[in-house]
DNA sequence: CCTATCATGTAATCCGTTACATGATTAT
DNA sequence: ATAATCATGTAACGGATTACATGATAGG
C-alpha cells in the first residue's frame, strides 16, 4: 500500500525523534520538542498528530493503537523509515536557512531602530542567558548532536545582541 | 465590502513595496524581491500574484487593470493599507527569528559534522563576500533601511562561517 | 470540592509551494 | 527562423496554523 508523500523537514523532525524514542506517542514528541528541539525549529503540536499519521501512511511509520482507555497511538520507525532518515542524513546540504526575522524585515520597511531594538534586546539576551546556563549544565563531555547546535544558537544570539546594542546605543 | 482577511509577513512585504513603488504589478514586485529583501526573506513569485488579490479583497490595495494587451494589473495602496502598514511598522516587536537551519536540523539528529561543513561552508562564504561587496559598492551613505539588515546579514554569515569553519578543521 | 492546568486529540481554514501554461524578446 | 529565455499569469494541492473540544490530574 504506502501511498506517496513528500518528505518535509518536519517529517523528518518525526522520524529523527521517533527513532531516539524507540517508539512515541504525539504527546511524547511534543515534550521532546518543547524540551529543545524548539529553540530553533518550533513545530505545532498539532502537526505532531497529523504527520505522524502522514508518515504511517507512505509507510514510513507504523502505528499501533492502545485498546483500551485513552486509545493512543504510539509509532515507531519502518525499516522504509529508517532508511529515509539515514539518507537524508547523509546527505551533505548545502540548503542556507533565510534570516526571516521579524524585527529586520520592520527596519527593511523603514521602521524607527531604536524602539526595535529596545524590544528586541531583552528577548534576545534572555535566550543567549538560557542557551549558555543550558551549556554550562551540560558540560564540555556533552554530545556533539546537542552541543553543536547550542554553540551555534548561542553565536547567534550574540550577534544579534551586538546588532541591537549598536543600534540601541 | 472587503471581506476580513489576516494580514502575514508576505502581507507586510507586499504593502511595504507597493507603498514604496507608488504603484506595481506583480512582476514589478518580484524584481524588487530578487534586487535585495530576497536574501533574508524570500517569497515565492506566485505569492506575488495571489497575495496583491487578496489584499485587494480586504481593502488594502486599489486594482487596476490594463484594457487592452496584457491586461496587467496595477495595484496601489488605500488609505487602509497605508495605516495598516503604518501601525505594523510602528509596533516594536519582540518576536524572534528562528534558525530554521537545515545543516544544523541534521546535526542534531546525528548528522557527520565534517561532510556538512564542507557543504555548507562554500555557500556561506560565497554569501557573505556578496553581501561585503554589496555593501561597499552601496558606501557609508546607504539609508538605513538598506544597511541595518545588509550588516545584519553579514554578521550572521561570518557567524556561519566562523561555525562550520571551527568543525571543518 | 472546585477550578485551573495538563494531556490528548480532531476539524477547518488558509497560506505557500509546485506545477502548468503561454505570449514576448533576445540570441544564434 | 528557431531556440532559448524572460515575462506574466493561473490552478491545484497540501502542509501548517488556528480553533475547537474533552478527559485527567493536581492544587487550593
Amino acid at each position: 500500500m504506502s501511498s506517496e508523500i513528500r518528505l518535509t523537514p518536519t517529517s523528518y523532525i518525526v522520524l529523527g525523534l521517533t527513532e531516539a524514542a524507540g517508539e512515541a506517542t504525539p504527546y511524547e514528541l511534543k515534550q521532546v520538542v518543547a524540551a529543545g528541539l524548539g529553540d530553533f525549529w518550533s513545530i505545532q503540536h498539532a502537526q505532531l498528530y497529523s504527520e505522524p499519521e502522514r508518515l504511517a501512511a507512505g509507510g514510513y511509520l507504523a502505528e499501533r493503537r492502545e485498546k483500551g482507555g485513552r486509545r493512543r497511538r504510539h509509532y515507531k520507525l519502518t525499516a522504509t523509515g529508517r532508511q529515509a532518515l539515514r539518507d537524508w542524513l547523509k546527505e551533505p546540504t548545502a540548503d542556507l536557512a533565510e534570516l526571516r526575522d521579524p524585527g529586520l524585515l520592520r527596519l527593511f520597511f523603514g521602521a524607527e531602530p531604536k524602539p526595535l531594538s529596545e524590544a528586541q534586546l531583552p528577548v534576545h539576551r534572555k535566550k543567549l542567558s538560557d542557551y549558555e546556563a543550558l551549556l554550562a549544565e551540560l558540560g564540555a563531555d556533552a554530545p556533539e548532536a546537542i552541543r553543536l547546535p547550542l554553540e551555534a544558537g548561542i553565536g547567534h544570539e550574540r550577534e544579534w545582541v551586538r546588532f541591537w546594542s549598536k543600534i540601541a546605543k
